[in-house]
DNA sequence: GTGGGTGGTTACCCCGAGGTGAGCGAGTAG
DNA sequence: CTACTCGCTCACCTCGGGGTAACCACCCAC
């Protein structure tokens, strides 16, 4: 960890990696992801509330942020599926502690 | 921990902690909280380009939401002095990993 | 011909987080 | 008397993220 004792050097970190979770759905999407690849249509019914303008929207962003990957399937209907990319599940992975303290803090019950 | 397996249960603790950290300023504010105390005005100043207002607002709601610490002396000019809670410094630890997620694979150099 | 399902895009609107500037109340410095 | 500090609070406004709905091109089943 060494921990450069830099001001601001984590910070700035957390600031870089909320940049790229920012947005209301991504959190979920990295979640829906994580599990398997998923087709568009497939995502907005798990992710219940989100736009298709706004899942599409969200989705290219993590793309150009290099979290998920799209493949393109030239089939008809057209398939389109998303994944998550290795920096997308370091990225999941780094938020399991996150997780962990809300679960423990702030959810009612650990039922 | 025992990882239940139940579905979105990380998911939904990055959901409850992600609440709490919602706000623009909110992980600038932890991390200047972390080093030490701060007053009010301190904070305004190692945070530029917070409003007082908002530098007020998102104060209280760390507050009320357990993270920081509000102790007003009773004196003239007033003074009044925020810090972490014990939660206050688990959440900033929580948030290390994150940090250097985006440390690692979102600031341009590592210098 | 009509409907359905695929994965989008576009135009338009809304609402709330956040910014701006003023004021306040007590006391001290000049 | 005025000016200034400190820690706010209030009224007002802006701006953009997200919601809504319509539309598109393609093909299949009825």
């Amino acid at each position: 960890m060494a921990m450069t004792r830099r001001p601001g050097a984590d910070h700035c970190g957390i600031a870089a990696a909320m940049s790229v979770i920012d947005g209301k759905w991504k959190v979920s999407l990295l979640w829906e992801l994580e599990q398997r690849p998923r087709r568009f249509g497939e995502l907005r019914r798990l992710v219940p509330g989100v736009s298709e303008k706004v899942l599409a929207a969200q989705l290219r962003e993590l793309e150009t942020d290099g979290i998920v990957h799209r493949e393109v399937y030239d089939e008809v209907p057209p398939r389109v599926e998303y994944s998550l990319t290795a920096l997308g599940q370091d990225l999941n992975a780094a938020l399991g502690p996150l997780g962990a303290w809300g679960t423990k803090h702030l959810l009612p019950d650990s039922a």
